[in-house]
DNA sequence: AAACGCATGATAACGATTATCAAAATCAGA
DNA sequence: TCTGATTTTGATAATCGTTATCATGCGTTT
């Protein structure tokens, strides 16, 4: 039903796997590459199964992040956004316009030098955060 | 009284330097470096001027980070901090320990590549922000 | 069936930030 | 210097995303 990476963790973590949670992660699964909020989230699992609610997302969601299912991230200060793991995003840069708000990714490798060198200086680098605040080229041409 | 650049920076936005306004500002300058939250600068503009409010210093702050005077950022979605802005400090790289929660900050000029890159791309890049999680160099060795 | 543990949904509580508003301070012009 | 307009301030209410609480339900094991 799902892919085997996802099933593998929810199985390793002893998670079992309710309708309500099915339909949070449906919602992700059918949103890959969009920076969802909880109410969001809500929004849209709401379409599968009505009566579940906002406290049963955020605690779902909060529990996939955990598990590298889901990562989790915050933009500007404004709320948390949630956006399907995949080893190809592992690396989260983001790009968000200053104008019409649209995040898009970059792929990129360049930061491993910088975080060799942090390991040289006795650092243990768990994670990073890359964001580009600009303007994207079609707001940039108005 | 105050570095040229700061005292440019105030007449240049028509932005009046009131005691409350001096007493946040001393905080920040006498706390470069460190990464303030508005209850911190509360706490120690209080000791200069006892009546000040936190509306005052939430406002402060916030006129001060829009001038560039202050630079106003957030942690793994805590609350906000803000630091004095120099221009040593204008690209900011910040390494939060994920054990004792210390930031120390790194200098680069590696995303420059990155930049030129997102401009090639049609980007109008206006501000990064890079945030390594690790475990510094001392609480690694526990 | 009884007892246990975990999951759920409603909603109260929380905490950081922002908005509101009357009072005080400051400024500009007569 | 008076006077009225503008800005700033401090107290506090309001907001809003998120978390905590708790009674209820459901599944599993005795």
């Amino acid at each position: 039903m799902y892919d085997k990476i996802i099933t593998t963790k929810l199985k390793d973590n002893n998670y079992k796997l309710t309708e309500q949670r099915a339909a949070v992660l449906d919602v992700m699964l059918a949103n890959q590459g969009q920076h969802l909020s909880a109410e969001e989230v809500l929004y849209l699992a709401k379409k599968e199964l009505p009566n579940i609610g906002i406290a049963t997302v955020y605690r779902t969601l909060e529990r996939f992040a955990a598990i590298n299912i889901l990562y989790k991230t915050m933009f500007a200060g404004d709320k948390y956004r949630y956006e399907f793991c995949n080893d190809r995003n592992h690396q989260h840069h983001h790009i968000i316009c200053l104008d019409c708000g649209k995040i898009t990714e970059v792929e990129d490798v360049l930061l491993n030098n910088l975080e060799h060198y942090l390991e040289n200086q006795g650092y243990q680098v768990v994670d990073h955060d890359l964001k580009f605040y600009a303007y994207c080229p079609e707001c940039k041409k108005k």
